[in-house]
DNA sequence: CATTATATGGAGGCACCCCTCCGTTTAGCA
DNA sequence: TGCTAAACGGAGGGGTGCCTCCATATAATG
């Protein structure tokens, strides 16, 4: 998060420091919101729980759809800075691992995607990046052996990120359900 | 359609002919704006797709989750009969053929569940129901050996429903990510 | 500290939706 | 065909969210 974002530079920060501030409550809130209520979350309210007016929120963000972009923004870009660091995991057990931080992730991101216009170039970029950065993970696990080779990348993340959209009886089935997707992608065994 | 429902008696119809005719059409109507506009689509809107008054909606539906547990209720009162209708084909072929068809309703169901209370009697009912419905078809492939025996039906529905809710690039990668999913529930070949 | 460009907040107009009430219409029946 | 209970429609009051406008406040600069 210090560094400059990966996946594009479209939005461009205000200035002042007053500003800069009021932009990051609005943004958090926002993520909030969209978590708790859905993509149709009042707007009063998230500027009412960043401590700021609504027109603060509106010079901001001139959108719902500029709002929900950038909270969709800021998650996929962590994510995908989070792909660097299971560089010394063996390769299968790295694949999981940024696919369990993915499904962390995709819980607030399910909230976002039913509001968002999926043709947008944002999300069209937002996808991209997080395919180049998972890649590597699924590349060095199928080179090991240890996944299917006629899978790609965008295959897993569907795979996984479709399970997440369904509220499970309990965590229990949800990781024998998850398991279940896994055991998908591993080669047949011959 | 034709027979009593299978879920429950919970949605009592109306007696005279008018008041029939009008509790169909906004059936129909809701269903329909239910799937486009998802589960806040405006009760109005679908009073006038109707043909109706806003207070024959009302009458018959008094409040917005009433009107979408009884679509919703149809739709899974259809898939429940539906399997029972596949008998003749091989157990795993069945089994697929069942699923496909889950996968249509799915789609609808999305938008519903949404909106739905998912602790209410009637969902319970109803996911109990459609568990009683696969069973049987689970069981036949599991007993031919063409799906794996450490599987529960309630897994299996999870696992479709879940790859349903996400928008492929195309419908072929649909079918990929789907035949993955399969993969997982059909038995390790030793 | 004074100046000024920048940013702020919230009132208010607009639009839409929810839901009830009640005068009117109609199906069912004899 | 005439009667009556059942059903109907839509106007309208209440509420909420969206978004703009502008008088006020404040960060930055010299």
């Amino acid at each position: 998060m210090t560094d400059a974002p990966l996946v594009s530079a479209a939005v461009a920060r205000p200035l002042r420091a007053d500003a800069r501030r009021n932009f990051e409550a609005v943004l958090a809130a926002a993520r909030d919101a969209f978590a708790t209520n859905g993509p149709d979350a009042s707007l009063e309210d998230i500027a009412r729980r960043a401590g700021v007016g609504i027109a603060t929120l509106y010079r901001n963000f001139p959108t719902r759809a500029s709002l929900i972009e950038a909270v969709y923004f800021d998650e996929v870009d962590a994510l995908c800075r989070a792909a660097g660091q299971f560089g010394e995991l063996p390769p299968w057990e790295a694949l999981i691992a940024w696919l369990r931080r993915f499904v962390d992730y995709a819980t607030t991101k399910r909230a976002l995607l039913d509001g968002l216009n999926r043709d947008s170039d944002m999300f069209r970029n937002a996808k991209y990046a997080m395919f180049e950065a998972g890649k590597p993970l699924l590349a060095r696990a199928q080179a090991s052996g240890d996944a299917r080779a006629d899978v790609e990348i965008s295959d897993v993340l569907f795979l996984i990120s479709g399970l997440l959209s369904v509220s499970y009886a309990n965590d229990e089935q949800r990781e024998r359900v998850l398991g279940l997707a896994l055991d998908g992608i591993r080669p047949p065994r011959p």
